[in-house]
DNA sequence: GCCTATTTGTTCGTATGTATC
DNA sequence: AGATACATACGAACAAATAGG
């Protein structure tokens, strides 16, 4: 019997099974027994209590010896609002939340075919690409990886770097308002790069926007990649 | 040096890493020398090895004898479009793309806290809950449960169970329009009971959409999580 | 207080899978 | 390919805390 066969292990699964579970309010405020949940997963009653004490060390469950083992409160994720105006700081601010961007790296770059076609510039036109991370009350959010045309906004990594907010450096270029075109989501596991800078487990999960935000012309300003750390923020999207 | 503190064997995440990485475009067309990998992610060759051949069952890479591993072209995802008229058969049908809804089960339950809350019902208020599931192309792509009011929508089931659709279901049933309220995203690892059920790997990622729909006079009909597989559909929010 | 059933916690042993050298 | 170290998984017991009669 291959216990292992994609590389996840058993216990893990049933960790991942039963936060799904609590998650969808499945067991109420307490969980069945070990022996019986090791029924119900088709596993060893040792395997069912290292998923409980992982869950344990996450703070999503609470063991008491010859009690049960019981489930916390939920604690709460940030809400980030997507939508035509979507401004992290501007909505941090809403919620009351002390954000910061940070530069983490520059670099000038050529264009690629799908850079091109999604900025609407010549296959290797000229591109700043900017590295940044979100950080939100002290807890790193999100990492993001933007693109510029060098040509049309030639000052933008200064800017940033000086405002530390993509309006306020588009302002400052004498752009004075943008919007979001379209936001395309999608959910993978985080880069080793990412967690490293995200200060995360290597195994966590992130929500993958890619955006492009035009001009008032609709002409492309930035293509943007942001991975946001799915267990610290939730993306919130009311018409 | 041996970290596999988290359940997730160290080929598992040289495969993950690879596969974002493919996914970002780093790579080009062509992986660097297995020796060059192995530096990059601080494994033993044999590991990355393990991952590249992970990779090429799923048909992401394909490895020559003598000349290189080469990536494959990406298979696109459907799209699902966000926003205030979201219909899923209307849209896919605008993609056309062959969709079915399924009802896999019903039942009757007592509101908890969270369902009375969003559906704006009493404690215990009596709800039906309807498993779906939505396959396109033939391929299942998304899960949902939801819950609507029984005093309200007494004959919904039925309903649902005859046209295969919330949106003509309602219509039956008197309520000839509704729109979404609030879409709240987020990402799971897949529960082992949605793997089954949409036929994938026990490992996939889902998309978790949390929704409320209300009626013209922001009333609250449906609460509703769907689990989209990640690797199948692509949600495209566009103002 | 006492007994019992239930439930979590601990400790053996054994076999297999993973990762490196 | 073979050797080594460690993590995973299972099985069978036993210990310790709790709750109820």
């Amino acid at each position: 019997m291959n216990v292992m066969d994609d590389g996840i292990s058993r216990w893990r699964r049933v960790a991942d099974g039963l936060r799904a579970a609590i998650a969808e309010g499945s067991y109420g405020d307490r969980l069945p027994p070990e022996t019986e949940l090791a029924k119900e997963f088709g596993v060893n009653r040792h395997t069912v209590r290292r998923a409980i004490s992982a869950l344990s060390d996450e703070g999503v469950l609470r063991a008491e010896r010859g009690r049960g083992t019981f489930i916390n409160e939920a604690q709460s994720r940030i809400t980030y609002p997507i939508g035509t105006r979507a401004r992290f700081s501007e909505n941090m601010m809403r919620q009351s939340l002390e954000s910061a961007g940070r530069l983490i790296n520059s670099e000038r770059v050529a264009a690629d075919r799908t850079q091109a076609a999604l900025l609407e510039v010549k296959l290797g036109a000229p591109l700043y690409k900017m590295e940044k991370m979100t950080v939100v009350e002290g807890l790193p959010v999100s990492r993001s990886t933007a693109y510029f045309s060098a040509e049309r906004f030639p000052g933008i990594i200064a800017a940033y770097a000086e405002t530390g907010s993509v309006t306020r450096a588009l302002k400052q270029l004498g752009l004075d308002d943008y919007r979001r075109r379209e936001t395309r989501l999608t959910a993978e596991r985080i880069s080793p790069s990412d967690a490293e800078f995200l200060h995360c487990a290597p195994d966590s999960l992130v929500l993958v926007s890619n955006a492009i935000d035009v001009d008032l012309d609709d002409v492309p300003i930035q293509a943007i990649r942001t991975r946001f750390l799915a267990d610290r923020i939730e993306l919130v999207f009311k018409p």
